[in-house]
DNA sequence: AGTAGATTTGATCAGATGGTCAATGCCGGC
DNA sequence: GCCGGCATTGACCATCTGATCAAATCTACT
């Protein structure tokens, strides 16, 4: 099977039980891997939070770069996921709402993936640049498109769609992202139900009464 | 001197030379640290950047965690400048416009600084929860008791404080934070003169149209 | 019980890494 | 021109790191 990275080499489980360790493998590597970087991991690290020597999760995983590319990999899709659901059939007010809030959810449910994808590009996206470039890039395209048929249509105020659209990207990524600004200023985070909520309809009705003609709160 | 972050031990440059040194040093390890993090950066590389050996490096900043905590500190208050500035006196269209453009112009001034930033929160904040919790959180209270005595006095929609500051930093950050992406995407970044231009000009026009009660464009 | 193949690990290696130190180079003031 | 303190570095050290390997252990199936 080929991936959107690269080809790439599957890990060797064979097994029931070697499955269940992959799967704890990428687990740790998720969390270690999206706080400090491929560089700032090690493999010793990954092998003791994932519960097993070294040797072990490299019979799995030939090389830290192997791995690191397979919890890139892993993450990649369902961090696509909400990147492409503007559903240009529906209303506008709908459409955004929607897509600001499948993104927010991302945010809540797989932060370290957020934070994974954060960390590539500080770091430049080595990695990704190819993704950017290809799949997210006509994407974006697509979503751009939607946006201009309707300003054109005179259902939303003029706006440049990407700089709306990396808006609500920013803003969304920011509940996961910053998660630790976020809770020494308030106290408390987007795992929280109450500020998720809270968090949700503020961001949908900032960006639709910045964006709608008439404005829907 | 003390610092906001720790007292701290300062370089031990004494001569203009020294001092030259100095600066080089903390320019290279701001480069490196904001794009791997403390971990994943060697002393040596921020040597060889600052074209010296790794022992003269080590001669101005006794260890690594000493020189990070520097170039942290360097940047803190070039940081937090932006995020303080919120005229409470000023017409809220005009604060929350200079607000915007001053942290977007942090953005492209300062990037790596931006990215350093981020990389902390990333990894946890471990040397910036102190801050956090009293100097911005401070900041932000203010800020808030601003755009909450604007709504109350009916200048501007209903919105919690908290998420549209949130949004404000996120969205500005992000032509920093996230430049390999947004490059990708527009294939050119904040650092153009055009592109800044109309980010500054879409950001804020979404912001003010996502607050205020009268639209103004 | 026996076997083939999957899994696990202790021992090991070469090179990297943070940090130290003694020795040397350098420069301005006398 | 020489002296004292700042600056610089090669050599070194203990430890860490990514990776390898042969040997040992486990497991499903016969």
């Amino acid at each position: 099977m080929t991936s959107i990275l690269r080809l790439r080499a599957r890990p060797r489980a064979k097994t029931r039980g070697g499955e269940a360790n992959v799967a704890r493998i990428l687990d740790a590597a998720l969390t270690l891997f999206a706080r400090y970087g491929l560089r700032g991991v090690t493999v010793d690290e990954v092998a003791e939070i994932a519960g097993m020597s070294k040797p072990n999760l490299l019979y799995y995983f030939r090389t830290k770069d192997a791995l690191y590319t397979a919890v890139l990999e892993r993450m990649l899709t369902l961090w696509l996921e909400p990147l492409i659901a503007l559903d240009k059939d529906a209303n506008p007010s709908d459409a955004l709402r929607t897509y600001i809030e499948s993104k927010l959810q991302f945010s809540r449910s797989n932060p370290e993936g957020s934070r994974l994808f954060a960390m590539e590009m500080l770091q430049g996206a080595p990695h990704l640049k190819k993704v950017l470039r290809t799949t997210l890039a006509s994407t974006v395209a697509a979503t751009s498109a939607t946006i201009e048929a309707w300003i054109a249509r005179g259902k939303l105020r003029p706006i440049a769609p990407l700089h709306l659209i990396f808006a609500m990207w920013a803003a969304t990524q920011h509940y996961a992202d910053f998660a630790p600004q976020i809770e020494a200023i308030c106290g408390r985070g987007i795992q929280d139900d109450d500020f998720f909520e809270e968090a949700r309809r503020e961001i949908s009705d900032l960006f639709l009464s910045g964006v709608m003609i008439r404005p829907e709160r």
